[in-house]
DNA sequence: ATGAAAGCGCTAACAG
DNA sequence: CTGTTAGCGCTTTCAT
């Protein structure tokens, strides 16, 4: 059994109180040095620990976060392991740690709720979708939450941090427009302008979208040259082959997916339907997720810091969580990863 | 500030105990239909949510679990990453939550064992190296601990969940004498077997080493033609370039690498250094991590299954954390993955 | 400078 | 069938 500061307090003919102001060091009170040294000494000997159940009880206060996300947890999920390396980062800074409440996905929004209102944590980092409801529980409930990556619309409240979506997508299309394959140059005409995402809508996703386009009109490309594409899920698979298709073969173009993961299943298609990555196409992603291992191709892509991310989510949490007002929104720049494939 | 038992109770002009017994289910005492049926209403109605803090407190059980590692977390740690996603997907099933005390790398044993201990965590899950002083002591203190992949040699109480390295390895190196590129098959003499390892001792790495040595000399391999390498790190920048180089342009040969991170670095410091991985050479590595994104080769290997692993550890911990008797060593199969480099 | 006492919210033994 | 009581281990007034 676990010694206990009424033990320690009991073997020296203390009360437990004073015992635990010492090893609180409380300086309000003025304690003798002769009692704080025996009190220390015993202590170290039977190796006590306090509590932290019966602290965080009392105090209202768990120094630990939870993680909420809707999607499974995966080894593939280049995002998840990202920023949950970053919040582990930030965890330590802040003195916090992260409690990871399982099986997130497949309850009941109700369930979820129960559990990370259970007085275990005391604040949330969010990745989920805007309608997810939980989101709202939590909110109205009073819980400190950060959302990662993309601001809900629906809870204009709700702050949130993420990557310069709108800067880093302008640097990516004005680099295909000046520097690219040298058929995408800005004077060149005749060039496709494809942007490819996703069937569900995420404000990043739109915000992508958006600078994409400006910057598109704002070097005077032809809006006939300019298309959006959509495809079911994140993977090119499922994508209008028929059109695509038309695409390619009429001449040089741009392929400009909204994100990495995308990035890499259009590069995988491409390669299995034409042998290789065809030379007048300029790919691009989106999240900076490099290939660790054997790349066949390095792609061109921009740099989101998800990791940095996931870091700075855990600190605003903190002074969220201390009461602090926390801005809206915190948007942390993104950079141009320059690869091979455009 | 949330609802509590007490509040309900007041409210219904009950004792906090009948609505604590009704909201666990109490089944041995009998409780009238329409108290159970008031009661249950109320804390629908009023979002009531059992504090966990209080609970654990009072049971001396808290239903969450932590992970050590010595590893700092990083998304490219596909080992932690795959291992990860496992223990979330049998804490699930266990009705567990996962604590990620952070920072425990980098921190003092013993400020390391006193977190672990401080009553947030029915057990733990180890994965860092037998020296570490944190595992005698949490052991010591009777925390309920599972070790992941490495059997510790020093505490040979220490209860482990390993994949197969033996078998796996067996497998592998049979399948070099017998399937493998033409130039290696057992009937081939002259062909050289170098085994790539760390300069660091785990015992999956004997065991790995030990069943390929043993599955080399059974198919009378010439024991002359049998070499293992040590690289310093995991890395095989570092490697002995002048040895190898010599190896290598002699002839065929297979390069078995310890595990896949070695072996991807290898056939990246390959294809630096030949332009392309020499035809002549079969490359091996062991865990499983294959490249989702383009890969350039696909690596043959062996499957270790980290992720079941990580999942029955979690199994194997509550069952110790309720007092059952587990085995010392749990072995899981591991089976081979067929790909283009051997 | 230290002690006594109240209580955080819950569970579980014991009464009745 | 339900209420009373006694803690779990700690923090925090309020006394002395």
């Amino acid at each position: 059994m676990a010694v206990t500061a009424k033990d320690i307090a009991s073997e020296l003919g203390l009360s437990q109180s004073t015992v635990s102001r010492i090893l609180n060091g409380d300086t309000r009170q003025r304690i003798s040095a002769e009692t704080r040294r025996r009190v220390l000494d015993a202590a170290e000997k039977h190796q006590y620990r306090p509590n932290a159940l019966a602290s965080a009880l009392r105090k209202g206060r768990t120094n630990v976060i939870g993680l909420y996300t809707n999607q499974a947890y995966d080894a593939r999920n280049d995002f998840l392991s990202n920023v949950l390396a970053g919040i582990q980062h930030g965890c330590r800074a802040e003195a916090l740690d992260l409690l990871l409440p399982v099986g997130t996905h497949s309850r009941t929004p109700d369930e979820i709720f129960r559990t990370l209102m259970d007085g275990r944590i005391d604040g949330v980092l969010l990745h989920t979708s805007a309608e997810d409801p939980v989101v709202s529980m939590l909110t109205q409930a009073g819980m400190p939450v950060i959302a990662l990556a993309d601001p809900a619309p629906m809870a204009p409240a709700l702050p949130c941090i993420t990557a310069d979506d709108a800067g880093g997508m302008r640097a990516l299309t004005e680099f295909l427009l000046s520097n690219g394959r040298h058929m995408l140059c800005a004077g060149v005409s005749g060039a496709s302008w494809v942007f490819i995402e996703p069937a569900f809508q995420l404000t990043s996703v739109q915000r992508r979208r958006d600078a994409w386009c400006d910057t598109l009109r704002n070097a005077d490309v032809d809006s006939g040259m300019i298309r959006v594409m959509t495809i079911p899920d994140e993977d090119c698979e499922q994508a209008d082959w028929n059109a695509l298709q038309a695409l390619i073969e009429n001449g040089p173009g741009a392929l400009c997916c909204w994100n990495d993961r995308t990035a890499y299943s259009l590069l995988r298609q491409l390669t299995l339907r034409y042998g290789s990555i065809p030379a007048h196409l300029a790919i691009t992603g989106f999240d900076g997720f490099l290939d660790n291992k054997l790349p066949a191709h390095r792609l061109t892509t921009v740099d989101c810091g998800w990791a940095d991310i996931g870091c700075r989510a855990v600190s605003l949490l903190a002074s969220s969580i201390s009461g602090e007002v926390i801005p809206a929104e915190t948007c942390l720049p993104a950079s141009l990863i320059l690869g091979t494939t455009a």
